[in-house]
RNA sequence: CGAGGUGUGGCGCAGUUGGUAGCGCGCGUGGUUUGGGACCAUGAGGCCGCAGGUUCGAUCCCUGUCACCUCGACCA
């Protein structure tokens, strides 16, 4: 027995070494695999269910306020991404470039999209005439490249996908309440459906958008500390509408530059999903994204009776949940139990000829492993079982967050709780670049952001000891 | 792109002081099993990352290169 338990999970224990159990998690879960090219990944359907999953909480959401998608170009002609000073100076680097094509090369090269702002305002100025025209409301769920040197399946890979919106408003004000509007869905769905809470807040100068006036973003904290961005969303103003010409005759008859926002989530989620709930036995999904929410186990695949019942249960969850019949007659009943687990199925159902003699179902809950017994009459408490789940997550999460939040007031301090791995460090700033550029050569964290819910720690910038401006949440990141 | 590490069946690893390879897991087939990773029998699968060089002969030595991993810098 205790030889068993040696190996009774292949993944690398996630106290051990954090980025080898993720990657075990990844391929053994079979959520995506190492393509052949070089920092793209294969979403294998597994993962891509997930992805799917979340895409339509997220789509849900836009087009409740009136979001349409649209597919626009994956090429963009160099002089269009050149537009905008700032922006090409930010993406430049990852920017790669058809130059050659039908055996000819190109008049002029095309860049395989970073991102889009560019291509959507280069039509959007072709389509816009007048303010009865506003707002343009359009995002598009696609892949971008961009050149990283280093990649990591989910988390930083060349090509991912997301969703971008791009959209351009009558006035100031109206594009700034979008801006916002989308950051609010953005933390509603990583919060009720992933189970992942997430700060709101405002980038800083230095970690904003290039060519964005503002950038504000939801970040969310790993298991080990660090934090990931995960979702953003940007207020251009005219920087963008001004060299694209994007304009119109406004209410008064003059000619005025449109307000653009620009907004994104990516497949990083995934990333941030295995890494917020997962555990030794693998991967942990909430289960309002789960591919399988409950998994049925059959004791005894010889027994006729066990599998006609199995099926019977299947029947009247199926149109209610997510659910799936394992099976595999090669396994046995304890492989599929550790199997499953590893792939984050919220909810197993165990069920043998004992619980058929017993008119019951052996339910285990992957949050918590609680093993219980249901009576076949009140299968469909199951339901509530992993609403049950789905909230036990976020809170387990929330608490671990607050475990890895500190507050501090001077650098020391600060460079002490950075190398423990204490995940969020809120710290007050003076508002000063120069200091936030300090703080990381100091201690290697980046501001995360200036949240929204902000706390006077002290009147001094923990960095200069000038008077401070305002609450920073600062953190490595992935 | 800087520092370090690893490349040998699908995965994890041995190994040959230079004579073209082995183990465990997994996989196929047949059978017995199935309430926490079952067992027996039998079988398939590798130009030892790639390219040069040295050598009668290279998986092993030399040079280069590529890929992957970790830590930095950069980004979603």
């Amino acid at each position: 027995m205790s030889k068993k338990n040696e190996y009774v999970t292949e993944i690398t224990n996630i106290e051990d070494d954090f980025a080898k159990w993720y990657t075990d998690i990844v391929l053994k879960a079979e959520l995506a695999d190492y393509s052949d090219t070089k920092g793209c990944i294969v979403i294998r359907p597994y993962g891509y269910k997930i992805w799917e999953n979340i895409k339509n909480c997220i789509d849900k959401e836009l087009k409740i306020i009136g979001i349409e998608n649209t597919s626009f170009p994956l090429l963009i002609p160099e002089s269009l991404l050149q537009k905008e000073k700032e922006h090409v100076e930010g993406f430049a680097p990852e920017v790669a470039l058809v130059t050659e094509a039908g055996g000819k090369k190109l008049a002029e090269k095309l860049c395989i999209r970073p991102t889009s702002e560019t291509i959507f305002m280069s039509m959007y100025s072709k389509w816009l005439k007048s303010w009865r025209d506003l707002p343009f409301l359009y995002n598009q769920w696609c892949n971008v490249l961009r050149w990283e040197k280093e990649t990591r399946p989910f988390l930083r890979s060349r090509e991912f996908l997301w969703q971008e919106g791009h959209t351009i408003h009558e006035t100031e004000k109206e594009a700034r309440e979008l801006t916002l509007r989308i950051l609010d869905i953005y933390a509603e769905v990583i919060e009720n459906n992933l189970a992942m809470p997430v700060i709101k807040g405002k980038k800083t100068e230095i970690e904003k958008f290039s060519g964005a006036q503002e950038t504000y973003t939801v970040e969310s904290l790993m298991y080990d500390g660090r934090a990931l961005q995960s979702g953003t969303s940007h207020y251009f103003g005219q920087n963008f509408t001004k060299p694209f010409d994007v304009k119109f005759q406004n209410r008064n008859s003059e000619d005025e530059y449109a307000y653009q926002t620009s907004w994104g989530t990516s497949t990083r989620l995934i990333g941030g999903i295995i890494m917020s709930h997962g555990d030794n036995r693998g991967l942990k999904l909430p289960p309002k994204i789960a591919p399988i929410q409950i998994i049925i186990v059959p004791i005894s695949m010889k027994s006729d009776k066990v599998i006609e019942k199995c099926q019977e249960i299947y029947d009247k969850l199926s149109n209610q949940f997510r659910v799936k019949i394992d099976l595999r007659d090669q396994y046995s009943a304890g492989y599929k139990f550790n199997d499953w687990e590893m792939r984050g199925v919220p909810i197993r159902i165990e069920l043998g000829l004992r619980d058929i003699e017993n008119n019951q179902l052996t339910i285990v809950r992957r949050d918590t492993f609680e093993k219980f017994n249901l009576k076949m009459d009140e299968l469909l408490k199951i339901g509530d079982i992993l609403n049950k789940i789905q909230d036990n997550m976020y809170n387990t999460c929330l608490e671990h967050n607050m475990k890895k939040t500190s507050t501090v007031t001077t650098l020391n301090e600060f460079q002490e709780k950075i190398n423990k791995n204490q995940g969020y460090i809120k710290a007050m700033w003076c508002g000063n670049s120069e200091c936030e550029n300090k703080i990381r050569e100091i201690t290697g964290a980046k501001s995360r952001c200036i949240p929204f819910d902000q706390e006077k720690i002290s009147d001094i910038c923990v960095c200069c000891g000038k008077k401070a401006k305002e609450m920073v949440i600062w953190g490595r990141q992935y």
